[in-house]
DNA sequence: ACCCGGGGCGCC
DNA sequence: TGGGCGCCCCGGGT
């Protein structure tokens, strides 16, 4: 199979996406709406009585915010933009908290309240204001625009509005994948390849433990557990062990940057930042520096990939899709390198991507035959649908062998899509557990 | 009434 | 000094 075939069925398949509309509650949008604006007035009001009223506009990026970070309160600047410029986004914000802690303890709630105003600010401009504002008064439906070759690498972009942007639990205290319901007599069905850009990086890479470990249907997190911290298979996946939580999630960090070029001071930030985990600068050097040992196949394929860019100029996915690369001819040092980590990421991120497409390329095939089946959404390895009751089996089925199948002879690692279910996008049930609790019934 | 870049942040 | 997006706000411009 060439690319090319792809694209046309998908195309297709945006079409019928943006044309079904992704139903929302509306009811239950206007009544968060409500709760949004209380809280963010209070948490306005308890920043007010700190800085005395500077202007923080709606998500405290003011350059008057930051004048009285810096000028006035004369804090130190502890991080810079990208365009080097003082920075004030949620990590300055909590670096400023903890020297406050030793300095100026007065201010370190106002930080605090920061990160709290700009949280709620996001939930309400985007994901409350911003969707009530795309939904169709005839349908009841969001219609977004799906653009099946709006990236560089052969991902989908979305827009009007991006709904594969819509908040996770994690993030979220009024529950914005709720606004998502399924009308009267249906519900929702959301299959998700399991780590399938993991996959194909090891189809890539060729690396035997990684191989082996998806033939065995194993545990990649704990696999590179072991690898990074040098203990046998049985002691990464023992719950029990000292550390298993901590090392399980510097392990994932590891396998989602890895292939990627991840460098030591970019793991040791988003250990800190979003996993609240403090490492030294040498111990991620260290645990890169195993990763690469435990997984020899990874390191000699970055390198045989990175070399032949340099001849080419281009990155290419398993079935042909080509991004050019002019920075690799590039003298500067930033520019070259990111080219370098463009041609490591495109073939991985991109073959995904056309996998994720040729399953769409059959379901599209399908459907004429199961009219009930509405697709809904695509957010990279997921896709959604709206379906009635009785139907679940078959679809589950269909749309999981659809995605299951292999995408072209060469590739030989197993694909895993996962099923869920619900009446909401925010309260969705594993297929086995539904099934489990629909025969007790 | 727009346009635009920068900063910031949501998701995979 | 992992990659890929789009949206919101701000501040400056036409």
């Amino acid at each position: 199979m060439i690319v090319e075939q792809l694209e046309s069925p998908t195309a297709v398949y945006c079409g019928m996406m943006k044309y079904n509309g992704v139903p929302m509650d509306k009811e239950l949008m206007l009544t968060r709406q409500q709760e949004a604006d209380k809280k963010i007035s209070d948490i306005r009001t308890a920043i007010d009585s700190i800085t005395g009223g500077v202007d923080i506009g709606a998500n405290a990026s003011t350059a008057a915010f930051k004048k009285y970070l810096y000028t006035t309160l004369r804090l130190p600047v502890m991080k810079m933009t990208e365009k080097n410029q003082q920075a004030a986004n949620d990590a300055a914000m909590q670096m400023l908290k903890e020297w406050c802690e030793n300095n100026k303890p007065e201010y370190v709630k106002l930080f605090e309240l920061v990160q709290d105003y700009r949280k709620w600010g996001k939930l309400k401009s985007t994901y409350i204001d911003g969707y009530l504002s795309h939904i169709n008064e005839t349908t009841g439906c969001i219609h977004p625009e799906f653009m099946p070759l709006g990236t560089e690498t052969g991902r989908f972009a979305v827009r009007n509005p991006n709904l594969q942007t819509c908040p996770r639990k994690t993030n979220d205290p009024i529950g914005v994948r709720n606004f998502i319901k399924a009308s009267e007599g249906n519900v929702l069905m959301s299959l998700d390849f399991s780590q399938i850009e993991l996959r194909v990086g090891a189809f890539y890479c060729r690396d035997k433990k990684m191989l082996e470990t998806y033939r065995n249907g194993g545990d990649i997190h704990a696999q590179t557990t072991s690898v990074i911290y040098n203990v046998p298979f049985e002691v990464a996946v023992d719950k029990n062990a000292p550390d298993y939580k901590e090392h399980r999630t510097i392990a994932k960090n590891c396998n989602f940057g890895v292939f990627y070029g991840l460098f030591p001071k970019g793991l040791q930030q988003t250990l800190k930042f979003k996993a609240g985990l403090d490492t030294s600068l040498d111990r991620c050097r260290e645990i890169i520096a195993n990763l690469k040992a435990g997984y020899p196949g990874l390191t000699k394929w970055q390198e045989q990939t990175k070399k032949r860019a340099q001849i080419t100029c281009y990155a290419e996915t398993w079935l042909g899709r080509r991004r050019y690369l002019p920075g690799m001819l590039s003298d500067d040092w930033g520019r070259h390198s990111f080219a370098e980590r463009c041609a490591l990421n495109t073939p991985i991120q991109g073959t995904a991507a056309d996998i994720l497409k040729a399953a769409c390329a059959r379901i599209v095939a399908g459907l004429p035959d199961r009219m009930w089946l509405k697709p809904l959404l695509q957010i990279h390895d997921e896709l959604v649908f709206e379906l009635p009751i009785d139907k679940l089996d078959e679809a589950v089925e269909f749309v999981k062998a659809c995605m299951e199948q292999q995408p072209y002879p060469e590739f030989d690692v197993p694909i895993v899509a996962e099923a869920a279910i619900g009446l909401r996008f925010g309260n969705m049930t594993e297929w086995e557990d539904f099934i489990r609790e629909r025969e007790q019934i």
